[in-house]
DNA sequence: TGAATTTTGTAGTGATCGTTAGATATATTG
DNA sequence: CAATATATCTAACGATCACTACAAAATTCA
């Protein structure tokens, strides 16, 4: 399952072929079916892994204390972190473990997720920046933090390194900061 | 030439086979392997035209008169509208057409027209921002610059609707802005 | 220990992948 | 018009895809 994880990671849901998993795992194709019913079963219980390990991070900067023009930085910073944490698993499985797939239903598991994820961050916006008090606010900058989440996931796995990930996070998030409409004092 | 190009844009190498590029243009498979000699080729000459076209509309945005300061986020609403102007061929094909794709030789070949990409923003930005007076400035941000411009492709690629593509890029834009060292006056 | 059950490995299913050999039709040339 | 050269077709190549029928081995029960 962890080395299984790691391959869908590295080369995408596609990519990564029955035979090859078999042969990784040790375990022979006949147990896989056995045990998770399909390559799709398989996959979606290593996200499930993964969401319950780096999908913490992501929550758990997210439930920090203070204002979102706080918290939303510290998860970019996070997210560029675990993103090139480890030059075999770059970037996010969530947002782009399944990009161009050709299997739909996988896409359309992947775009459930991707959704929660959204709306996560839309809560906690909306916490800080009410519809009532700041129309649409909350909304625009929930896709931008998804925008910019979703850019440094492309660049950890286009190669860009560790440093000017980080570097890049940090720039997006003071650049975020400065998207926040401004509070009464 | 021009449907390939929109089925690959829209679904990625991977996920086109020749089959159906074959059906899709009327062209039977022989004639396909006689004109550009493998699918690689044809997807290497699907992806010049798309250079030739979606590429010039953002080497005119770096082109412009102006402060990079200005230009940059010129570039990412570009972009954009680029990424989102049609549906069936949502994001940027050179970014995310050959994501994860299993082609080692289309991956390196992809790679090779993002760095010239990447270099063309750096050189850009090295005019307003010189090695000698703005150090490592303009490395930093082109990365930043990078990574908005992949995060656009990628949420287009996800659905993110048109309107909310361009106001997260306006917002990147005025974030790009903010992180832009300042100027003596 | 012997019989029933579950697990696991061998081997192969049909389908599709990118690619091409060989035949058929079309166009060009003498 | 006949002969040669050029496309373009049908059909299939070997390889790999996700997946599984079936048999051998291991385990669990009595």
């Amino acid at each position: 399952m962890e080395t299984a994880l790691a391959l869908f990671h590295e080369r995408g849901y596609d990519a990564v072929g029955v035979a090859e998993l078999s042969q990784a795992t040790g375990v022979k194709p006949p147990s896989l079916y056995a045990a998770f019913g399909s390559k799709q079963g398989l996959f979606e219980r290593a996200v499930a892994l993964y969401r319950g390990r780096e999908g913490a991070v992501i929550q758990e900067a997210l439930a920090e204390e203070g204002p979102v023009d706080d918290v939303i930085p510290g998860l970019f910073i996070r997210a560029a972190e675990a993103y090139s944490a480890d030059p075999r698993r770059p970037g996010c499985l969530i947002l782009d473990g399944a990009r161009n797939s050709a299997d739909t239903a996988v896409c359309d598991f992947m775009a459930e997720l991707k959704a929660a994820s959204r709306q996560g961050i839309l809560d906690r916006l909306r916490l800080d920046f009410p519809e009532a008090d700041y129309p649409e606010a909350a909304g625009r900058l929930a896709d931008l933090a998804g925008v910019i989440l979703a850019g440094l996931s492309a660049a950890a796995r286009d190669g860009l390194p560790r440093e000017a990930l980080i570097e890049a996070a940090t720039l997006a998030g003071s650049g975020f900061r400065a998207a926040c409409p401004q509070r009464p004092a």
